[in-house]
RNA sequence: GGACGCAUAGCUCAGUUGGUUAGAGCACCACGUUGACAUCGUGGGGGUCACUGGUUCGAGUCCAGUUGUGUCCA
């Protein structure tokens, strides 16, 4: 079942992968959730997809939005439950089987209920499987175990006891209003199922005969024929040009009818001629017309669409058969005023397609009024549910505000039928719109309170029309939890964590759950609504089943696997809710986007293949973890970027901001980790058995697992089969439930994945400094063989922040001193430890701890540095004599900087950053008078500046991880990155042959800049392929024919042989030359300019003066090159 | 008509409370294939930050307006 490393493809095979891992976790039932797993419940309710069709990649896209956030919470400890299900959809699914029967030429009547819903039971069964094999297929880490459907027997049961208690409190009843009709559903559907849609119509004016004879009224209208149902006409009551006419009566052309002219505020006075005529049964707002001034409602509609007999001769015609005709009649008899082009929406039916006529009939209703309050009073008092983004409070918000009572009964048979009884028998067999019922939640019940009503002879039957989807989807998040029954399923994990939507469904059902929790649990039914974006096509379009744009998920499946296709859609993501856009061709069902993804998994696969071939078959828990005081630099620098990553990573998911996530790891597994780390650390693997090469191993062991753990939310399926390459574990152990890694502290290592001693530490140390210093610093030789892992231990090492800040401790006077003096701060520091030097240099053979007075301050700054100072400063005479003429240097220079206010953590991170220099790559220390920790070099210019700001705050806001994530480090490593990319740019100026060795010159006078380069020689000289690499304060002797660059205040050389196209250096030079000079003018510019110099914070000013100083610096070298050449 | 987004490289998008020379991936150009990866590597070219005005020492970033585009609601 699970690889091992020499067996393993150049090349990462998704399709296999994927399903292996699909099938192992489900059967092992690793997403099983457990009411009493420890932790904090987390608990998402999938949205149910419809059992329509198949799932599209809206889907996938919220799919794999919730399967980051389930994954997630479930490594970082929550008990965590996804629950799947699908959704019936009434209407959607009933015409398409209405489709069906249509083509073979029957209606549902013919074939009766009972054999409809078996059809339509077969049509659930094959489109949620085909919709649940989809969802397998996207690894979705969801509880199949409590998969739910909203037809079950449970949820059918909640749904009745729902509709009978808000029936018994009243918030239903059942009344005859105008709905929205849909003649080719035939059936009410909700104000939400309707689309409105420009189209391109008429507007007619008739002229209406008064009664008197005296003249005309003309209105004007789009739907000439419902006139046959007119039963008023309104003016405006304050338009002066029908003052006179309100009260008189109109003679109804085509008809005998006399219909009166009403004055109402709700006309319009510049619409039209201002004259409008009312047929309360047939429009909204005639409607409520019709029932302020007591008009006649006349139904001129069959439910079909045709007319009835109301319509008179034009009864029995299709609605739009007889708007032509009665258009015709109205000409020929002369009351056919105008006709005009009219642009105007027109209400479509969302499923039928047609469009939607106001019908009065009669209907069941939520009555929202008091629901929406409650709701309110939540999203005003409590915040809740909290909308991200959160913009998107207010669009909820405005919608419950205006919330209208809500048709919840339709004429369909797939759905829950209404729980509501009618005694037939009180009016004739049959239902009518009078007829008595009762509400029950089972036939017994109601039969039960129709004979206490009705007496034992009485006949019931039961209400033949189905519920609103919606309104079993507003009990979804805690009838899929149990509800109405008391589960613990229900008492653990409701309210549910987070609901992820789509924000066209905010109204639909993010509001109707809203309501329902309200009111039946007391509570909103989730913390947080995340509101996605949507999936655009290739034309910045909405994809919809409509737009017949959508893309099927699994062609790209197919093609780059499940991991590659979640990974573009995260990525996509911007903040949170942004839209994507999904590049796809057509033509080719290709994906560039998805392919850059499916090349990153590749990646991914590759570099682990190249750690595994280089583990020689150890796991990372057999290496053990790397032992600090022998890492070198380029192992604290990925070890500092790790950790960085680590922290971001968990911050970013925590505020919902996936894509960043997404993208930062990208970024560090691409860039750090195989760019530059890998590289690296190769020469060292290849010398076998050496202590770097172990290191190497360990470090390259411990990141690529906890990578994998990070990515794992993202790619589920390629990060579990590395992982269980990597790791061998026992059977039944899983990347999806290990802990998820945590920013670890240096000093106190408490975290999961610490990085314990390895066993035999004195056999990878190399000199003996080093291994005093490890004696010191590390947990008793005890404590170090023992197996590492779940022993965390303890680990001490030095902190200069921290030694620093212990002098706050002193005795209060000399604490507020330094605290008022910070740069003085490093001044003691140095003289004390030059002390602590002499000491030891004076009882060069006694013990350490029997110094006297040395234990404490050991404690404080720890004995490492104080060795490794002594070792580089104080050990040797002539160092010694340099130092202490330094120190006098310092004294003078440090006494004016009283006002300095550079912070302490710069110079302790200065400090530290000295200390990280490798062991086993003692620094040569030309001029130690140049050697002054930045902050006091105030007269020289100390351009390239190890400590940016930004990182800098940072890592101080966050004190937990500072120790690992090392800004110092990290900016050391910089350096040697970018005079790599210097060199490595040179070499291909001058094309040389990347395979060719060259000789290579780094000249700086700043000392620290030749430190670092220094301590990364080695580096230097593998990733930039050179042979012999000199680092020098100062160039000496001419050498003819070199290229040159510049970074920071390094000047780059490659000393170039044979022929050489001299223009190709000057080339250089001058386009270097120009950027130098272009930022020199920049910088000159603003520093000139009086107000920026007063008014900017001072460490802008300062830093433009730094960048001044670097920029002229370069400039100067570049002129000199110039000249030479 | 109302509300809410978006507009930065050829394409898809980052760009934090305003502060160095505006970044990444894809695409493009040059070179490179004996060992992690050609689904790759190294290097390079490419931007009037939609437009206009304002605030500010300083605007891709803040404000107002214009244009284009998209979504939702009428």
């Amino acid at each position: 079942m699970i690889a091992t490393a020499p067996s393993l493809s150049s090349q990462y095979h998704p399709q296999a992968t994927e399903a292996k891992w699909q099938d192992l976790w489900e059967k092992q039932g690793v997403f099983t959730a457990d009411p009493t797993h420890p932790g904090e419940p987390y608990c998402i309710v999938i949205p149910p997809p419809n059992v329509t069709g198949s799932l599209h990649m809206g889907h996938a896209f919220e799919a794999a939005l919730i399967d980051v956030l389930i994954r997630y919470h479930r490594m970082i400890g929550r008990n965590t439950l996804w629950l799947p299900g699908t959704d019936h959809a009434s209407i959607a699914v009933h015409s398409i089987l209405e489709k069906q029967l249509q083509a073979e030429g029957i209606s549902r009547y013919d074939i009766g209920r009972d054999e409809f819903l078996e059809k339509a039971q077969r049509w659930k069964a094959e489109s949620g499987g085909k919709i649940v094999h989809q969802q397998r297929r996207l690894g979705v880490s969801v509880d199949w175990t409590r998969e739910r459907f909203t037809l079950d027997e449970g949820l059918s049961q909640a749904v009745n006891r729902a509709f009978v208690q808000m029936y018994d409190q009243g918030l239903i009843y059942r009344g005859n209003y105008l709905v929205n009709w849909c003649p080719a559903s035939q059936s009410a559907v909700s104000d939400q199922e309707v689309e409105n849609k420009e189209v391109d119509g008429h507007l007619w004016q008739f002229r209406y005969p008064l009664r008197d004879g005296s003249g005309f009224v003309e209105v004007a209208t789009t739907r000439p024929e419902t006139m046959l149902g007119d039963t008023a006409v309104a003016v405006n009551p304050q338009d002066q040009r029908y003052q006179g006419l309100v009260g008189k009566t109109i003679r109804l052309p085509m008809s005998d009818r006399e219909i009166p002219i009403i004055a109402d505020e709700l006309v319009d006075p510049a619409f039209g001629t201002g004259c409008v005529k009312v047929t309360p049964a047939h429009d909204p707002n005639d409607f409520e017309m019709g029932q302020r001034h007591h008009l006649p409602f006349i139904n001129i509609l069959n439910k079909d669409g045709s007319l009835n007999e109301n319509g008179g001769s034009f009864a029995g015609l299709d609605r739009f058969a007889a708007r032509q005709q009665v258009l015709e009649r109205l000409e020929a008899e002369g009351y056919l005023v105008k006709t005009e082009p009219y642009r105007h929406s027109v209400p479509y039916s969302d499923r039928g397609k047609v469009p939607v006529e106001p019908l009065l009939s009669t209907q069941w209703f939520v009555k929202t009024e008091p629901l929406a309050k409650q709701t309110l009073t939540f999203l005003d008092q409590e915040q809740s549910p909290r909308f991200v983004p959160e913009r998107w409070t207010k669009v909820y918000r405005d919608w419950l505000v205006n919330l209208k009572d809500w048709c919840i009964s339709r004429q369909l048979w797939w759905g829950h039928q209404i729980p509501a009884w009618y005694a037939i028998s009180e009016t004739a067999g049959e239902i009518q719109d009078h007829t008595p019922f009762v509400v029950a939640e089972t036939e017994a019940a109601a039969r039960q309170k129709a004979i206490a009503q009705f007496g034992s002879e009485v006949q019931i039957q039961q209400d033949p029309d189905v519920l609103d989807t919606w309104f079993s989807a507003g009990l979804w998040p805690f009838s899929t939890l149990g509800w109405p029954e008391d589960t613990v399923d229900l008492a653990t994990y409701y309210p549910t964590a987070t609901l992820v939507t789509g924000f066209d469904i905010i109204f639909f059902w993010v509001a109707r759950m809203t309501l329902m929790a309200g009111h039946f649990t007391g509570k909103m039914p989730f913390q947080d609504v995340y509101i996605h974006g949507l999936v655009r096509d290739e034309n910045n379009k909405k994809m919809s089943k409509s737009a017949n744009n959508g893309i099927d998920p699994l062609i790209l499946i197919d093609k780059y696997g499940t991991d590659a296709l979640r990974y573009t859609l995260i990525r996509e993501v911007a903040g949170a809710g942004q839209d994507i856009r999904l590049e796809y061709n057509r033509q080719t069902d290709e994906s560039a986007s998805v392919e850059a993804s499916r090349n990153f998994a590749n990646k991914l696969w590759n570099a682990s293949r190249f750690v595994l071939l280089n583990l020689k078959g150890q796991t990372p828990q057999q290496l053990g973890q790397p032992s600090i005081a022998d890492l070198e630099l380029a192992d604290r620098w990925i070890l500092s970027r790790y950790h960085r990553l680590v922290q971001q990573t968990r911050s970013q998911i925590d505020v919902y901001g996936l894509g960043e996530a997404a993208k930062g790891l990208y970024e560090f597994i691409w860039g750090d980790f195989c760019d530059w780390y890998i590289e690296l650390v190769k020469p060292r693997l290849q010398q076998d058995g050496t202590a770097s090469g172990r290191i190497a191993q360990q470090t390259l062991a411990y990141i690529l697992e906890g990578t994998l753990k990070l990515l794992h939310p993202f790619m589920p399926h390629i990060t579990e089969e590395i992982w269980q390459t990597l790791t061998q574990p026992a059977s039944e152990q899983f990347l999806a439930s290990q802990p998820y890694p945590e920013a670890a502290q240096m000093q106190t290592v408490t975290e999961p994945n610490p990085l314990p001693v390895v066993a035999a530490v004195s056999e990878s140390v190399e000199s003996p400094m080093a291994a005093d210093e490890a004696e010191a610093e590390m947990p008793t030789d005890q404590d170090r063989r023992e197996p590492a892992a779940p022993s965390e231990p303890e680990i001490h090492t030095w902190n200069w922040r921290d030694a620093i800040h212990g002098f706050g401790e002193l005795p209060s006077q000399l604490g507020r001193f330094l605290e008022a003096n910070q740069t003085l701060v490093w001044w003691v520091c140095a003289l004390a430890l030059a002390m602590v030097g002499l000491a030891i240099v004076a009882a060069v053979l006694a013990a350490i701890d029997r110094v006297p007075l040395l234990d404490s301050f050991f404690e404080l700054v720890g004995l490492g540095y104080s060795l490794n100072f002594v070792y580089r400063r104080l050990l040797w005479y002539e160092d010694r004599q340099a130092w202490i003429a330094s120190l006098q240097v310092q004294k003078e220079r440090v006494l004016p900087l009283l006002n300095d206010t550079k912070t302490l953590d710069t110079i302790a991170q200065a400090v530290e950053g000295d200390l990280a220099l490798a062991p086993e790559q003692p620094v040569l220390v030309e001029d130690l008078t140049n050697a002054a920790p930045e902050g006091s070099a105030e007269d020289t210019p100390e351009v390239y500046d190890p400590q940016p700001p930004e990182k800098q705050a940072d890592a101080d806001s966050t004190p937990a991880f500072t120790a690992w994530v090392d800004p110092g480090i990290e900016a050391q490593f910089d350096l040697v990155i970018e005079t790599i990319r210097t060199l490595r740019n040179l070499r291909a100026e001058a094309s040389i042959p990347q395979k060719q060795t060259i000789k290579a010159i780094l000249q700086s006078e700043s000392d620290r800049e030749r430190q670092i380069l220094t301590a990364g020689q080695t580096y230097l000289q593998d990733l930039a392929k050179i042979e012999t690499l000199s680092i020098v304060p100062t160039l000496e002797g001419e050498i003819k024919q070199t290229i040159v660059g510049v970074v920071g205040t390094v000047q780059v050389l490659i000393p170039l042989q044979g022929v050489i196209d001299v223009e190709i250096l000057k080339a250089k030079l001058d386009k270097d030359l120009k950027k130098a000079e272009a930022e020199i003018r920049a910088c000159q510019s603003r520093l000139q300019n009086a107000n920026f110099v007063e008014q900017a914070p001072p460490a802008v000013v300062q830093g433009t003066r730094d960048a001044l100083a670097a920029a002229e610096k370069q400039a100067e070298i570049l002129r000199d090159r110039q000249q030479r050449l």
